[in-house]
RNA sequence: GUGAUCGUAGCUCAGUUGGUUAGAGCGCCUGUCUGUGGCACAGGAGGUCGGGGGUUCAAUUCCCCUCGGUCACCCCA
């Protein structure tokens, strides 16, 4: 679309957040800060850009390391890579600092992935996420899914749908995958030819395929749930009682393994049965009991969650729910004078917490009042020659018909309009 | 990275057997309704038809390349 050489766009799979959209994005922002804290959770915010090793402890083997970060070299020539999720940022974090467990933190902003843009996937993404640290409590579990399932309740969502499973511990993690590619070698031969090359490597990375002779193989492959400790699985009961308790509804989805390495015991995925294209997981998380370990801490046990912004969004817009907050100005100044009015008094309405606006470069009161009118303002206060020489100010309540304009002296304007928008105690 | 599809005013889109000064609606600005918005009416600003090359007397319209949007695969929020 650029039309002359020196014209820029915003780059590919970004976007600029317009004011048209901002306020519903600090509406949505605020739903989530306020579950979040409510619970007890406190905001962390860590860099954009990492050393690339924290990121490479997500899995060397899966996509978003492998092959959609974004890797740079600083001025120094250290390797760093802009974040593609939360977690592993909040548990470095943790590492670094050793805070007191339970250590309950939020976190919301920026993440970035090199993939190509479609529905509901971008390259610079948006997620709010909570990680507590500290604690392998089946019921910080239940805690971490029930306040995303509060966020999503907060916003109106009704189509959404909760999954979950257990990867066990580690051990039961690599015992059941090992059970899992003699299974898939065996049958290889049934399995698309796409997804073949990965049952050598990643196996729990073909459970999760959508190509149906794939599927029809995984259907029958070993369970993981048969392959749980007693210690896991209690762990898991738990869980699932927990949510029962709390009136959560769920599915268990014995396939769903999810993209990252870390995951043990719980993993959860929030689905959007409302959105119709293929990026319908508006919030995914888990255990991740060795993490921190892996990056330099101590063994501490943490579970977590992502939910991306915009897809939550979607989600909204395909139910028809959360709609964008309206205009909050409430009083508009009118100067079809010499202007002072209108610069004094706003600024004197404003001071008085009042959200008081008007119009520059002297135009025509048609035209101040259509602004008036369209800023949304209850109030319209007019200053003409004729209030300038009698020291008064005209009053028009924009939003109700049967109301007769009134005049009041200049000096008793500021108490007028407290009085009128019911701020006098 | 692969594939499909699209690219005309700020937005949504008309506009082919290739041929005068490229249109509409909405939005924006100005004005009329004897200083006053939401209605109506009148007028106006705004486009080198994504960019480059080619074919042609002539291209928004045909061909090639390129950039970008959208959707899908892969994977994920």
């Amino acid at each position: 679309m650029s039309k002359k050489a020196n014209t820029f766009r915003t780059p590919i799979g970004t976007r600029d957040l317009m004011p048209s959209d901002s306020a519903r994005w600090e509406a949505v922002t605020n739903v989530f800060t306020g579950v979040a804290s409510r619970a007890g959770f406190s905001l962390v915010d860590t860099p954009i850009f990492e050393d690339i090793g924290v990121f490479s402890r997500i899995g060397e083997g899966t996509d978003v390391v492998g092959k959609e970060m974004y890797e740079f070299r600083d001025r120094s020539d250290r390797p760093m890579a802009l974040r593609p999720e939360g977690t592993a940022a909040v548990c470095r974090a943790f590492a670094q600092h050793r805070p007191a467990v339970p250590w309950k933190v939020y976190y919301r902003g920026p993440y970035f992935r090199y993939e190509a843009p479609q529905a509901g996937r971008f390259r610079q993404f948006h997620q709010f996420g909570i990680e507590s640290i500290g604690s392998d409590d089946p019921d910080i579990d239940v805690e971490v899914i029930a306040l995303a399932w509060e966020v999503l309740r907060s916003v109106g969502l009704q189509r959404v749908l909760l999954i979950v499973n257990s990867m066990g511990d580690q051990n039961t993690r690599i015992l059941y995958q090992e059970a899992l590619r003699s299974y898939l070698l065996d049958n290889s031969n049934e399995i698309d030819e796409q997804d073949r090359d990965k049952v050598a490597s990643h196996p729990l990375r073909v459970l999760d395929s959508k190509r149906s002779a794939t599927q029809a193989v995984t259907n029958d492959a070993p369970k993981i749930g048969e392959y749980l400790s007693s210690e896991a699985e209690q762990h898991f009961d738990r869980v699932k009682d927990g949510l029962g308790s709390l009136g959560i509804p769920f599915a268990i989805e014995p396939k769903l393994v999810r993209g990252l390495d870390y995951y043990t015991h719980t993993t959860f995925e929030f689905q959007s049965s409302a959105l119709e294209t293929a990026q319908n997981t508006v919030c995914g998380g888990g255990r991740y009991n060795g993490l921190i370990e892996e990056l330099g801490g101590p063994p501490t046990p943490g579970i977590g969650f992502g939910m991306g912004i915009e897809r939550l969004l979607l989600a909204c817009d395909a139910e028809e729910s959360f709609p964008a907050p309206g205009s909050d100005t409430q009083v508009w100044l009118v100067d079809v004078a010499d202007g002072r009015s209108a610069r004094d008094l706003t600024h004197q309405l404003r001071n008085l917490g009042i959200v008081a606006d008007r119009a520059f470069d002297g135009r025509s009161m048609r035209s101040q009042m259509r602004s008036a009118d369209r800023s949304g303002a209850e109030i319209a206060l007019i200053i003409g020659e004729q209030e300038l020489a009698d020291q008064t100010v005209a009053i028009r309540m924009l939003r109700d018909e049967e109301a007769a304009q009134t005049i009041v002296p200049r000096d008793e304007i500021l108490r007028e309009v407290e009085r009128l928008l019911g701020l006098d105690s």
